[in-house]
DNA sequence: TTTCTCACA
DNA sequence: TGTGAGGA
């Protein structure tokens, strides 16, 4: 087949086809003496499925890597690394959607500004924008460093060996199962579910249980270890999920990971994810009492949920570890 | 018709 | 990440 009937049949233009070949997606190309293009169907079936990856919005380079060892036979590992690519879109475009919402806020609220002063508001539009750029900010630094790949394999060892970073583990798990108080057939997510003990203990509960990680060894081994469970890859400043999808969200363990401007946003992203009346439940290490400052991660926590209309319940499951239950008071409005 | 290169957004 | 022009 030549490259306008190509182009024709697959509703692309031949320069694109051109190009794809280019930059290395479409490699053993066969030509005629003329030096012509010639596509056979393997060619074909690669097309397609490039233009189903660039429909996910997938760049040429990372569509190149996905189909990098993909050959003839279609291994188990072309599948997993497909799978994996997928789920970095899923990612990213999590953070990307939240990124256009943002800024689609950011233009109402210039806006409603703009309405209401009668001088041009430019310094209040300088400092939204400020504002909005610290936001972004903190998302992207997140997605610089998610390798926590390594550590995957001896987690569940880790996790009953380290009492210094996991005191208590299997005990906090379960009282913050527990604690979310889950009914049947509720919806629920898992912050940094990692190998997914703490969800795995609320499917036993008859919870739907979906959860986020960033590492995609720990979700491996979570899928094969709950199969039930609905795991994306995933950090806590952009959760992949939609507005209001869930009855509670829990975490044990994760939050230790944000740094202190971090909380709000991933708060605020909990807030969104939840259905109006869905609580929260975290546990994490209990910084000792003499860091333990104003600006520490619990207060912190606790000040931000009390301000948007939360009733808290503050337990110790284990020595220097906290479980901070939230409910909204009434069932927030907004968002 | 198709290919290739250069330039452009 | 493509596209348009223009010569071969």
């Amino acid at each position: 087949m030549k490259i306008n009937e190509l182009a024709r049949k697959l509703g692309i233009s031949a320069r694109t086809i051109r190009f794809y070949e280019q930059n290395g997606l479409l490699p053993g190309v066969e030509r005629e003496d003329n030096r012509y293009r010639v596509f056979s169907d393997e060619d074909v079936w690669r097309l397609q499925t490039i233009i189903a990856l660039r429909e996910a919005g997938m760049t040429v380079k990372d569509i190149r890597e996905v189909l990098e060892s993909e050959s003839a036979q279609h291994t188990v590992t072309d599948r997993e690394r497909l799978r994996y690519y997928l789920e970095l879109q899923q990612a990213l475009l999590a953070g990307q959607w939240l990124e256009m919402r943002r800024m689609a806020e950011t233009t109402s609220q210039m806006l409603e500004l703009l309405q209401k002063e009668q001088e041009l508001p430019l310094q209040e539009f300088f400092e939204l924008a400020q504002q909005a750029r610290q936001l972004r900010e903190l998302r992207q630094h997140w997605r610089d460093h998610w390798n926590f790949d390594q550590r995957a394999s001896e987690h569940d060892q880790q996790v009953h060996t380290d009492r210094a970073a996991y005191p208590g583990y299997n005990e906090v798990l379960t009282h913050t199962a527990t604690s979310v108080r889950a009914a049947q057939g509720e919806r629920g997510l898992d912050l940094g579910t990692g190998t997914g003990n703490l969800a795995g203990k609320l499917l036993a509960q008859g919870a739907h249980m979906a959860g986020i990680d960033q590492s995609r060894e720990m979700l491996k081994q979570c899928r094969s270890k709950f199969p039930a469970l609905d795991v994306r890859v995933g950090n806590l400043l952009s959760i992949p999920y939609d507005d209001r999808s869930f009855d509670f969200v829990v975490s044990s363990f994760a939050f230790r990971y944000l740094a202190e401007p971090e909380l709000p946003l991933a708060l605020t992203e909990i807030r969104r994810v939840l259905k109006p009346h869905g609580r929260i439940c975290i546990s994490d290490i209990m910084p000792d009492e003499a860091s333990a400052s104003v600006s520490s991660p619990i207060i912190v926590l606790q000040n931000w949920l009390e301000q948007h209309d939360y009733m808290l319940q503050r337990t110790s499951p284990y020595a220097g570890v906290f479980t901070l239950l939230a409910v909204p008071i009434r069932p927030s409005s907004s968002r």
